[in-house]
RNA sequence: GGCGGGGUAGCCAAGUGGUAAGGUCGCGGUCUGCAAAACCGCUAUUCGCGGGUUCGAUUCCCGCCCCCGCCUCCA
């Protein structure tokens, strides 16, 4: 099947075709983190959708440029540095720090390019192309000094949001201090300087001030992916006016089409409201850290649900990510062993040469991780029951591991690498065994609690005892 | 008011014009000294509600209800 993606410009599923289909080379742009404090998890169920994004083109054989932004300056942050009595980018690098940290917890695949809106070379270009803006009419510097937009001037703005713009209406969110404008929907490329921004300021044609929020990802994809982009993504409240407003600006500078295949994820939720800052009812990762989960289960947590359907994020849902894990998890360890072992030569890998294909076929079809994850589980179940009427031949084991492999380098969900049996468990599990020659069972069970107070569990195999670290 | 997304078992969730994947939880069983893991079985005559089209709709059409979001700087 051809992939496919629903396209929020036309509100359709798409067949994708990028813009250079014989390089098989695509430029994402996804929009990243403001940096006024550490994000919430909220933020990173975007970029894990961008993230299985990446992969899964990757995994199609496509070569991903992706970018993503670092906002560093706006309202918030210098509002932040100020009450902080620090500079302004001594304020931010802490949570940039915060930001990489986590999508390191997270796997989630660094970007090539994290521009910085404050970056001289960016704001040189947010600059040039405001200047273009204003000579082409698209733009005008009002009474107080700031330059606009003038959506007027820019027929399909709107056309991403469907928005028909006679009927914007004030919802009374930003404060009307901007009596200045020609329309109550053009949208600030340039904020004049005034005291509360204190130092932060740069020159312009325009006097002193500082970028509007969104002409840096117009000036930042454009300089870094060129004119026309592939797939940009972002959190749906990005459509407006974030995303139009760049469409106008981008396409108001170069003339060209801006972006090809327009893709927003849903929100988390938590007690079915929308995660975020301004309503204080969020996590962030060290937050779920905190509680004994790992970067991998919130991985799965913030993963598993498709990425258009909001998902609602719950402690049961993180243990049921847990439990799922484990299950993957303990699949791997029994295929480990049994392709290790030295099988009969009987009934040769059957599976070696047509394992399926369907998991990526499920995320062919508008990344539908449920189905994928669908598929898989049910592999896991049909693996292991022939494991266990030991029908699985060592070939078969090891076609089975290639075939996980190379789907986890999309899922990228396999545990942590072994963590070391401590000395005093192996101790304590070496005199259950002499316990359990004897039968001792009331010895055997004090040393199986014993070993699970310090944080293993110890199961009877038919090889004997097997230690693994409860979560 | 305008524009979107969602409403499928206790919870999470896929899906198709023909009689409901998967995960998790719970119960019963196999295995085990007992467990654990794994496997087997059970758990939605039913897919927000009401109409319509159809031999047949959860899936198509119409109307309605509920939840969430966006409507100027929030992923």
């Amino acid at each position: 099947m051809a992939l496919r993606f629903f396209n929020t410009y036309s509100r359709e599923l798409e067949q994708f075709e990028p813009r250079d289909p014989a390089a098989r080379k695509i430029g994402i742009y996804t929009c990243g983190p403001t940096v006024y404090s550490r994000a919430h998890i909220g933020n990173f169920r975007a970029y894990i959708f961008e993230d299985l994004l990446q992969r899964h083109l990757e995994l199609r054989g496509y070569k991903v440029h992706r970018v993503m932004n670092i906002t560093d300056v706006d309202d918030k942050t210098i509002r932040g540095a100020r009450e902080a009595e620090v500079p302004l980018a001594k304020f931010t690098a802490q949570f940039k720090e915060a930001f990489f940290e986590d999508i390191e917890t997270l796997r989630i695949k660094r970007a090539d390019g994290f521009p910085a809106a404050t970056d001289q070379r960016y704001i040189e270009r947010m600059i040039e192309m405001i200047g273009a803006l204003v000579s082409r009419g698209l733009a005008y510097q009002a009474d107080d000094k700031s330059v606009y937009f003038r959506i007027n001037k820019f027929p399909d703005y709107g056309k991403l949001a469907h928005f028909d713009l006679t009927q914007l209406q004030s919802t009374g969110r930003v404060k009307h201090d901007e009596y200045d404008k020609e329309h109550i929907g053009d949208f600030a490329l340039w904020k004049a300087w005034d005291e509360e921004d204190a130092n932060v300021k740069w020159d312009s044609p325009w006097g002193p001030g500082r970028p509007g929020w969104h002409i840096e990802c117009s000036a930042m994809s454009t300089a870094l992916l060129g004119d026309q982009i592939d797939i940009h993504c972002g959190g749906v409240d990005n459509i407006f006016p974030h995303h139009e407003a760049e469409i106008a600006q981008s396409e108001g500078v170069t003339g060209k089409k801006f972006v090809r295949y327009w893709l927003h994820c849903a929100h988390l939720l938590v007690d079915g409201q929308k995660m975020a800052k301004s309503l204080g009812n969020f996590y962030t990762v060290p937050d779920i850290l905190g509680k004994g989960y790992t970067g991998n289960e919130i991985r799965y947590a913030l993963m598993r649900v498709h990425y258009r359907a909001p998902l609602n994020f719950t402690w049961e849902g993180m243990k049921e990510a847990r439990e799922s894990l484990a299950r993957i998890d303990e699949w791997l360890a029994r295929l480990r062993e049994r392709s290790a072992s030295v099988s009969p030569a009987k009934n040769k890998g059957k599976q070696a040469g047509s394992m399926p294909y369907t998991f990526e076929e499920a995320l062919d079809d508008d990344l539908n991780i449920s189905a994928a994850l669908g598929f898989l589980f049910e592999s896991i179940r049909e693996t292991n029951r022939a494991m266990d009427e030991n029908k699985l031949d060592a070939a078969s084991a090891s076609a089975w591991l290639d075939w996980w492999k190379r789907i986890n380098t999309v899922l990228d969900l396999e545990m942590e690498a072994e963590v070391a049996v401590p000395p005093e468990v192996v101790q304590l599990a070496k005199d259950r065994k002499s316990a359990r020659r004897e039968k001792n069972w009331k010895r055997s069970d004090e040393l199986r609690g014993k070993i699970s107070t310090l944080g293993w569990e110890v199961r009877d195999t038919k090889d004997g005892q097997k230690l693994t670290p409860r979560t």
